[in-house]
DNA sequence: GGGCGTTGCGTTTTT
DNA sequence: CGCAACGCCC
């Protein structure tokens, strides 16, 4: 995305920075702590800030980037910033932005560990084996041609996935280890014995497709760094500032690239918290933060332990669980916001309870007039969330969904960035392999076989192949006539490509492929989000200046911005809600075997468990003023019923912080038509909590009918209804269907897919 | 080559 | 139980 900031053109960041500081207003390092200030003005040698949650580490690191500009230190192209992430990229690009001036061109070398890498990757490919122009795979790409790989060798697919073998080059990479230095044991556990060879095999196709994964991008710059020191030497003289955002989260390959980095300036500032690292599953180190003195001999660690942003009984709470951790550097955090309301832990019957206790505290919380915006209900598993979904759309609760498939993950944004790809770099086989026979154009493996056969022996693209044979017999004369076709497509597409904006093209493609066409005649539900995600992708290209930029682009940035507007309760996991803050926040499913999740402490014991742990600590430092924890005996899993203890954690809980509820009441609003059998049990989480092991407690209540649903609650003011009985309607949720019944805003819908469901009307569009 | 039935699997996710 | 991926049959 190109940064719409104003600039002042011709003025550096230095220039700027310094004219800021000289408005006596402006001091940017009003406000910081004492901590946050040293933090800042430490700028010569090895520095960890380690950032408990809500600290301020953001505002640290930028402030940190301008007090080094403000002091003439270095320019900012002298300075080295690194995150995880496009949006804290972004958010650092921003903020350092304003807080200094604007100009955010200024800090060519702020960017996400890989952005930086390609970069420069770029300016030395012939150094690793590529060129300059090398393309960059995403995961399915990676899958198709290990899949080739696996075919050509004659192993069985069945027995070892192509998707294992990915995830294998994948933890190598995260490793940094090239295929020679993979140990013999692990190289040999694939396909017995093969999988050493096979990684050989698959780097070597790599660099003839001229083409890096994800975990090259990172690899290919370290080696380039360990085998040709003058650049080395040069990128060291470079950088003569480095920061990091949330260490715990650096992999191996990263914190050696780093390490061969800061040995050309010792003035390496690395930011994170131990606590909070819950990545370690996908190669996070969090060894690297735990022993960051030594890496760096005469660190300076700096512990950021005042709190902004949640109340005493929620930090307090996060502290206790935390501190069963024994893997730790420990920190005790404080805040000073005042005590505020103690943590609320519930117990439920089952998952549905569980939902509809969320949905009716959160009514209330709406009618105390708390912006729905500010809630958010944190889930282990998506698979949680169902139930959850369910409900809110029930009570018409409006909600998003964070996380789950990104927008450049999408099935339908893939295949039409694979057609301008195969467009604009004839080359791409793995994309030009995604889109030929999609949509249906009858070329299927055999009539393709040839085509891969001659590309093969010759050496050249597949596109290339195509062509050379539609002036022979070896296709089928059906194949033949359908490649002719879009052989031709593809030389009109590329001559419209110099007479048209990018946009009007990228749209005629779509058409003229029959791309848009077949999402028009596909009758499940998804189909017209599809059409609309394309609509929005080519809304979304009128922000590039070329294809070719955009293209680069998305094989960096998984994600684009989606402005959700309008007021809605969020939805998502633990994972995604790092770094985010909300009012309130529920924490459901604190159940043994669902969180801690079983298959963490079965695949990694202890650490696993420790890792769980942070997760938890994470779910509740998000909360500023209210949180609500809560833990149901029984779940519907893959479809069986299944009773669970509650989570350990909740025995980690402090007493004095934490208040048990009573589970079927909150805040005095007690639904007069609440049934009588519920009262049973309301109680089960404060019994439960007086017991001395409380969660050994769980007593076998018997199974009552489950729901009361929202008819009992139904808003009963006279509601015209736009819609008509028998209409057919469509649902984000649920998909096309018919209304057989209205009762005021509330319809009965009869699913195509779904089954019959009841919905709220303004969930419901007409078709 | 495409459609349909069967089988197997089921935590978290970024670049 | 629900979905996705694969294989078989037309």
């Amino acid at each position: 995305m190109k940064d719409k900031m104003s600039q002042n053109a011709g003025e550096s960041l230095t220039q700027q920075a310094q004219r800021a500081m000289s408005r006596p207003a402006s001091n940017y390092l009003e406000g910081l702590n004492s901590e946050q200030r040293d933090a800042v003005e430490t700028l010569h040698g090895p520095v960890l800030v380690l950032a408990g949650a809500g600290t301020g580490k953001t505002r640290v690191l930028i402030t940190r980037i301008a007090h080094i500009l403000a002091m003439g230190e270095a320019s900012s192209f002298n300075i080295l910033a690194v995150t995880f992430t496009n949006k804290a990229a972004l958010e650092m690009k921003n903020r350092v932005g304003q807080l200094v001036g604007g100009a955010v061109e200024g800090m060519p070398w702020l960017g996400t560990f890989h952005a930086v890498c390609v970069k420069i990757l770029r300016r030395h490919a012939e150094l690793v084996g590529l060129k300059s122009g090398f393309t960059i795979l995403d995961t399915d790409d990676q899958v198709r041609l290990i899949k080739q790989l696996l075919k050509a060798g004659n192993i069985d697919e069945k027995r070892w996935p192509a998707r294992h073998l990915a995830s294998l080059f994948d933890r190598w990479k995260n490793k940094g280890l090239v295929p020679s230095k993979v140990p013999a044991g692990e190289a040999h556990s694939f396909a017995n014995g093969k999988g050493g060879e096979l990684y050989e095999a698959y780097q070597k196709r790599l660099k003839e497709l001229n083409a890096v994964d994800f975990g090259d991008i990172l690899l290919e710059c370290l080696r380039l760094f360990q085998e040709n020191n003058d650049v080395l030497k040069e990128y060291q003289s470079r950088f003569r500032y480095i920061l990091v955002d949330e260490y715990q989260d650096t992999n191996v390959a990263q914190y050696l690239w780093l390490r061969l980095l800061a040995q050309g300036t010792s003035n390496v500032c690395c930011v994170g918290d131990d606590d909070q690292s819950i990545y370690g599953w996908r190669g996070a180190e969090v060894d690297n933060i735990l022993r960051f003195d030594k890496d760096f001999p005469g660190a300076k660690v700096i512990r950021l332990e005042q709190n902004y942003r949640s109340t005493g009984h929620i930090l307090a709470t996060a502290s206790a669980l935390i501190d069963n951790n024994t893997e730790r550097l420990g920190k005790t955090l404080h805040t000073n916001i005042g005590e505020g309301d103690k943590v609320m832990l519930r117990g439920c019957w089952d998952d549905e309870e569980e939902a509809r206790n969320i949905s009716e505290q959160i009514e209330q919380l709406q009618r105390d007039k708390l912006n729905l915006n500010d809630i958010a209900i944190l889930v282990r598993a998506s698979s949680q969330m169902r139930a959850i979904e369910d409900r809110f759309v029930t009570v018409g609760l409006p909600y998003r969904v964070i996380g789950g498939p990104r927008f450049y993950e999408r099935k339908e944004i893939k295949d039409a960035i694979a057609y301008f790809e195969v467009i604009f770099n004839s080359a791409n086989d793995l994309k030009f392999e995604r889109i030929i026979n999609t949509p249906k154009r009858g070329l299927g493996e055999a009539s393709l076989r040839p085509i891969y056969h001659y590309a093969r022996a010759k050496g050249i693209p597949l596109v290339d192949s195509a062509r050379a044979l539609l002036d022979t017999e070896e296709l089928r004369p059906a194949a033949r006539n359908s490649i002719f076709k879009l052989m031709d497509q593809f030389d009109h597409w590329g001559t419209m490509a110099q007479m048209m904006d990018h946009t009007e093209l990228a749209q005629i493609i779509l058409d003229e492929s029959g791309y848009t066409a077949m999402w028009q005649n596909d009758k499940s539900p998804q189909a017209p989000g599809r059409l609309d995600n394309l609509k929005e992708l080519i809304r979304f290209m009128e922000e590039f200046d070329s294809m070719a930029g955009f293209l680069e682009h998305v094989s960096l940035v998984m994600d684009v911005d989606t402005g959700n507007a309008g007021e809605r309760v969020s939805l998502m996991t633990l994972h995604s809600a790092k770094g985010l803050e909300f009012d309130t926040v529920f924490l459901p499913g604190w159940e043994e075997g669902l969180f801690p999740h079983q298959r963490a402490l079965d695949e990694s014991g202890k650490a696993g468990l420790e890792e769980e742990r942070r997760l938890a600590y994470v779910g509740v430092t998000r909360a500023k003023r209210r949180s609500t924890i809560s833990f149901a005996q029984n779940r519907r899993t893959h479809g069986q019923w299944q009773s669970a203890a509650p989570s350990r954690f909740i025995d980690e809980l402090p007493q004095d912080h934490v208040e048990v509820m009573d589970s079927t009441s909150y805040g005095g609003y007690t639904q007069s038509t609440q049934p009588n059998r519920f009262k049973a049990r309301e109680n089960v989480a404060k019994d439960m909590y007086s017991e001395p092991r409380w969660n050994k407690g769980a007593r076998s209540g018997k199974r009552t009918v489950t729901t009361i649903d929202g008819q009992a609650r139904q808003i009963k003011k006279v509601h015209k209804s736009d819609f008509a009985l028998g209409e057919r309607i469509f649902h984000q949720k649920f998909g096309y269907g018919a209304i057989t019944a209205i009762e005021g805003d509330k319809l009965t819908i009869d699913f195509e897919k779904a089954g019959e469901k009841r919905v709220v009307e303004s969930f419901v569009e007409k078709t």
